[in-house]
RNA sequence: GCUGCUAUAGUGUAGACCGGCCAAUCAUGCGAGCCUCUCACGCUCGCGACAGGGGUUCGAAUCCCCUUAGCAGCACCA
């Protein structure tokens, strides 16, 4: 306990000041239950994560699923294994299904202040009326007719679209999307996967409810809520409770990935995906798949920061990120990509010892034994091509006749290769090495890797001169690579 | 259309609130070199931006106006 409170100044500032932070903050980061986490909501995720951590105070985790239409009940567990995955400090979650009495209560409430009404009108009458800046008929209602039709509404007189309870606003507000908006509505279907109900409170209405309850005071989030921070402040207002301190970040542009939870949907139940850690997919999941550390993401989103200009997602620099935290602990290997296999004469037999790891030397050596014949990577091999080095084995020089090479043994001395500017290559021996695919959205290359790398299952390595890659699965017939980045 | 928000190098970001210390920061990217038995890591050097136009001021990336561009919202979704 101690300890988190003083933890809280060990971090380096790297996000802008909060204003009324000084004293700790209470925040939340609060998905929809629709499908897995991707990169968009890792920007909210780990930017409320970073300022909890350096203010000190609560990280409150709140589901939000009061649309039963829009509720995956997989999605629960989706999203509490993508945060863990994460790592973020979340200190508390709550699920917005178990409070709807609290709301129901909290409604009565604003009715009995006369801050919202129970409207019966049908929806392009009202839709009209609120253009034109004019009252409904039911705004005018007394608080004691709206208490009844509250009862309606909750005892299931009324039917889904018959009733909702609006807010009063200004109807003279500019903007036609503040004027009276619904704080519930009724839904008879479809049923909800956690409880059974059917008066809903709109996301306006139980975000207010629950930010005052749970006592929250910053809240980070999307632009595209600057239009209901404005309508929420109208429910404060009917309250008298305190507004929290909010900031808007801008819209962040995703290349190359899916991000729509319902095109993913429906590309993984078509077969054009294999599920929700498809590496062509924006998910959290599939940056795991392609080996991507949770680190590295909280890092590109504290970077980027909550500026509110619109951006567009850099792969480039997370990709540097991750290379800062996959670099120093990646195993060495060689991947021979389209693999060519090579006859080298006059050479005696070799073993050669290639380190796991160039930076740290007490993580030994693999070793590869020569016997004769190789596996090298094709493109290595043009016309022209006079020398090459085999990787901590020796040097090999390439003869060419009519197009066709011949290799001979050519010197162990590297001096020799340096000398000639040969490349130095990764190889295989052809006795001695397993089947390997390295996918990667673009494609898949195949070829051959070392044995040793069945045993870095999970882990990220890096294939020497291709980049990294996460070994996905290894069994009898081969290993199956992702590749990470370069 | 209406109501708002924003514009700094290829990308992201600092500086803007409190004009001068900004011929503009850092990262990434790209280029050159060094190191190295990897095209990784590390190191050195270099490339590259204040959207445009007015105005205020001794002085503007910073304040004001206009233009242009982008974005968000205008749902009984979150």
């Amino acid at each position: 306990m101690f300890d988190a409170l003083s933890d809280r100044h060990e971090h380096k500032k790297v996000l802008p000041d909060l204003e009324k932070a000084e004293n700790g903050v209470v925040m939340r980061f609060a998905p929809n239950p629709s499908g897995p986490l991707h990169i968009g909501h890792a920007r909210a995720a780990a930017l409320n994560d970073a300022y909890v951590k350096q203010y000190g105070g609560r990280y409150i985790l709140r589901i939000e699923d009061t649309d039963p239409k829009r509720v995956d009940p997989d999605a629960y567990g989706m999203v509490a294994g993508d945060l863990k995955w994460l790592g973020l400090g979340i200190t508390e979650t709550v699920t917005q299904s178990d409070r709807l009495s609290l709301y129901y209560d909290l409604c009565r409430q604003l009715i009995e202040k006369g801050g919202a009404y129970v409207c019966t009108c049908n929806n392009e009458r009202f839709r009209e009326l609120k253009q034109a800046g004019t009252a409904c008929p039911c705004r005018g209602q007394t608080v004691a007719k709206n208490l009844g039709l509250w009862q309606k509404m909750l005892d299931h007189t009324f039917r889904e679209g018959e009733a909702s309870v609006r807010i009063k606003t200004d109807l003279s507000n500019p903007d036609p999307a503040m004027r009276d908006f619904p704080a519930f509505r009724i839904l008879d279907l479809p049923p909800h996967p956690k409880v059974k109900a059917h008066v809903y409170p709109l996301m306006n209405f139980s975000v207010v409810a629950d930010d005052h309850l749970l006592g929250v005071t910053h809240v980070i989030r999307g632009k595209d809520h600057i239009a209901n921070t404005r309508r929420q402040r109208y429910i404060y207002d009917h309250f008298g409770w305190k507004v929290p301190v909010y900031r808007h970040y801008g819209r962040m542009g995703i290349e190359g990935v899916v991000l729509s939870t319902s095109q993913m949907r429906l590309g993984i139940n078509g077969g054009t995906y294999t599920g929700w850690d498809d590496i062509r997919l924006g998910t959290l999941r599939a940056l795991a798949r392609r080996g991507i550390s949770p680190e590295a993401v909280k890092n590109a989103m504290l970077a980027i920061g909550i500026g509110d200009t619109d951006i567009s997602f850099s792969w480039d620099n997370l990709y540097a990120e991750n290379r800062k935290i996959v670099d120093p602990v990646a195993n060495r290997y060689f991947f021979v990509s389209d693999p060519l296999r090579v006859r080298i004469e006059g050479a005696a037999r070799h073993t050669a010892h290639a380190m796991l790891h160039p930076g740290d030397a007490a993580r030994g050596t693999r070793t590869l034994e020569f016997e004769g014949t190789v596996l090298i990577p094709k493109s290595e091999i043009s016309e022209g091509v006079a020398m090459l080095r085999l990787k901590d084995l020796f040097n090999v020089r390439v003869a060419w006749d009519n197009g066709t090479p011949s290799f001979t043994f050519s010197g162990d001395s590297l001096a020799d290769a340096r000398a000639a500017r040969a490349r130095i290559i990764q190889w295989l021996p052809a006795q001695d090495s397993v089947p390997c695919t390295l996918l990667s959205p673009e494609g898949e290359m195949t070829g051959a890797c070392e044995p040793l790398v069945r045993k870095e299952l999970n882990n990220v390595v890096q294939f020497e001169r291709v980049g990294f890659a996460r070994i996905d699965a290894a069994n009898a017939s081969g290993i199956r690579a992702y590749f990470t980045h370069k």
